[in-house]
DNA sequence: GCCGTTTTCGGCCCGACTGTTTTCAGTCG
């Protein structure tokens, strides 16, 4: 599917058009971007059946664009942006990555300092020579170090949600290839961390297979590929047109589950295990465990990972705890948790609708969630302080309960058992007070409150700031609570065992966000959480039909907190989530 | 550049916040 990359396009031209000063075009294209973004439907789809005609039918798509989307189909290419960057030879998208910089900004670097890359602008940040444009001062130059670092510390790393979709139809490809009996994806992304770095593929042929020539030869000249580091005959390894480097490694069915336990780490977890095997007296390598029988190595397990955890005297430990902090102990003295599975989750406590800046009505809504088989989903449109998300007021809320209530008459009519909650995401004030009146949210069946403004206090304002926000007694969920957005945000500053502590007195819960960028709590906070008995709930934070499929991420999550099912509310029946959560 | 009509062109989301200014531009959501 192509919509992302064109809605890339799509924002990087209304970027240029910005930079340029035009009025109301990059609007346009950005509102375009963020339409076919949007889309449930894949748009060369659209494009293929409908022909312009329905590319304009998109919201937000005229003559002009849908025309640009087209020429984007066919030839991988847009002229029109071409030539802006040829204009203006600046990495936009790289520099506009730093938090604090638009547009505008980016154009007045390159005018007076000609700075194009974010490598230029480190240079010209360490002369100081920023703080002297026009515009700029010192505190801007210093926030724009710290954006840089930021940027270099979490830099070439990848949103494992948003690369998701994009690795599984490569596996797909090479599942299909002749020879090919299996493939899995291994590394960071089957340990299911939030962001990956590169991306190891494993593929398995059979025994005395070892005509791999043609899937190689695929692999190396994928239309996605844009340098080939090496290929061989049993790995090959290459670098795709986003930057991502990826290795394709082929093993045989004797010595694949070696190999997959092999590639997918973590290192640490794989050291503590060929530790115990030489304790044995056997050696674990990527190709099996091996016992020395006098001058020949006899291979004991190799061919699935089970078997060679059972070889080692071990249960089978799932990929998402094997970071060799403190799984393998719990693994031999009997003590693993039973975490909770990709299909225990029976609603979604976080969802926006076009109530406030959601795509989809509240019944389409829904209705995808009762097609995941959810039994329930909680509303939770912003508050009115989000003035942009035009947020609701006491009022509207009440309109919105109303309203609530006639869809789910209308569902109860059509024999769905299924519920819709009243709630909101109020937002957190300055001192910590809510948005809204507590009359209103006293109203609602599940209150969650969460931070979008004063990211910056001093950690101990923040920390006292969230603290009386959630032990306002209407508060049941704390909605992301660190704030932080992947690749662009760190976290507010906060003391998080403070906090941990006052969920569990207050009987708040904690929210895992599962939206990609956010995935927020993070594992070890989760596992906190989990340690002295604080709820939690994993939620899609939903705004639109298809965001809500995220939430596997959020499990994933909540599996690498050593989370169970009795751990997370949303997991519960309606009857026993609605009992507990509210702490009267 | 798109939309929605007032069918041929005028209006387009906007308030809070920051850091720069000394009255405001740029960024963010």
């Amino acid at each position: 599917m192509k919509n992302q990359e064109i809605a890339k396009i799509l924002f990087e031209i209304s970027e240029y058009l910005t930079m340029k000063d035009e009025p109301f075009r990059p609007r346009a294209y950005s509102r375009a971007a963020e339409s076919v973004d949007a889309l449930d439907q894949d748009i060369e789809k659209i494009y293929k059946t409908g022909g312009l005609a329905a590319v304009e039918d998109v919201p937000g798509v005229g003559v002009s664009i849908a025309e640009k989307i087209e020429e984007y189909l066919k030839t991988g290419k847009v002229a029109y942006l071409e030539e802006l960057k040829k204009k203006t030879p600046v990495d936009v998208s790289g520099l506009s990555a730093i938090e604090g910089l638009g547009p505008k900004k980016i154009q007045k670097l390159y005018k007076e300092l000609k700075i194009r890359t974010t490598d230029d602008l480190l240079k010209a940040v360490i002369a100081h020579k920023v703080r002297d444009v026009e515009g700029f001062g010192e505190k801007t130059e210093e926030n724009i170090f710290k954006g840089l670092q930021f940027l270099k510390e979490s830099g070439g790393r990848y949103i494992l949600g948003f690369v998701e979709s994009q690795i599984e139809e490569i596996r797909k490809r090479i599942s299909a290839l002749k020879g090919i009996k299996k493939v899995e994806i291994a590394g960071s992304a089957r340990r299911r961390k939030e962001t990956i770095g590169d991306l190891d593929i494993l593929a398995l042929v059979e025994d005395g297979d070892d005509d791999t020539a043609a899937a190689m030869d695929y692999f190396v000249s994928m239309p996605e590929v844009t340098r080939i580091y090496s290929r061989g005959t049993t790995r090959s390894s290459v670098r795709l047109k986003d930057g991502m480097d990826v290795d394709l490694r082929i093993l045989n069915r004797s010595s694949y589950g070696a190999g997959l336990l092999y590639f997918t780490g973590n290192k640490d977890h794989n050291i503590e295990l060929r530790k115990i095997a030489i304790r044995k007296g056997l050696k674990l390598n990527e190709y099996g465990l091996f016992r020395r029988d006098k001058e020949r190595e006899i291979k004991i397990a190799g061919a699935t990972e089970e078997e060679v955890y059972q070889a080692l005297g071990l249960p089978y430990i799932v990929p998402e705890i094997r970071e060799n902090s403190g799984e393998i102990e719990a693994a031999i003295q009997g003590n693993l948790p039973k975490i909770i599975g990709y299909h225990d989750l029976l609603g979604d406590l976080q969802i926006q609708t076009n109530w406030t800046d959601g795509e989809n009505s509240i019944e389409e809504m829904a209705e995808e969630a009762i097609s995941m088989g959810y039994k329930y989903i909680l509303i939770t449109d912003h508050s009115k302080r989000l003035t942009v998300a035009s947020g609701l007021d006491e009022k509207r809320l009440a309109e919105q309960g109303k309203e609530i209530d006639r869809i789910n008459r209308r569902l109860r009519d059509k024999g769905y058992d299924f519920i819709i909650l009243k709630g909101v995401e109020c937002d957190i004030l300055k001192d910590g007070s809510l948005d809204l009146a507590d009359e209103a949210l006293a109203e609602l069946d599940i209150v969650g409150a969460s931070v979008h403004s004063y990211f910056n206090l001093p950690a101990a304002d923040q920390t006292e700031r969230i603290i009386r926000a959630i032990t306002n007694r209407n508060v049941d969920i704390l909605f992301h609570p660190t704030a932080r957005v992947i690749n662009q945000r760190k976290g507010i500053e906060v003391d998080m065992d403070a906090i941990i502590k006052a969920a569990l007195q207050t009987g708040t819960t904690l929210e895992i966000d599962a939206y990609p960028d956010r995935s927020d709590l993070s594992d070890e906070h989760i596992r906190k959480c989990v340690d002295i008995g604080v709820k939690l709930s994993i939620d899609s934070d939903a705004h639109l039909k298809r965001h809500m499929r995220y939430i596997h991420l959020g499990i994933s999550q909540a599996r690498r907190g050593w989370a169970k099912r009795s751990d997370i509310v949303n997991a519960w029946p309606v009857e026993r989530l609605l009992r507990s959560i509210k702490k009267d």
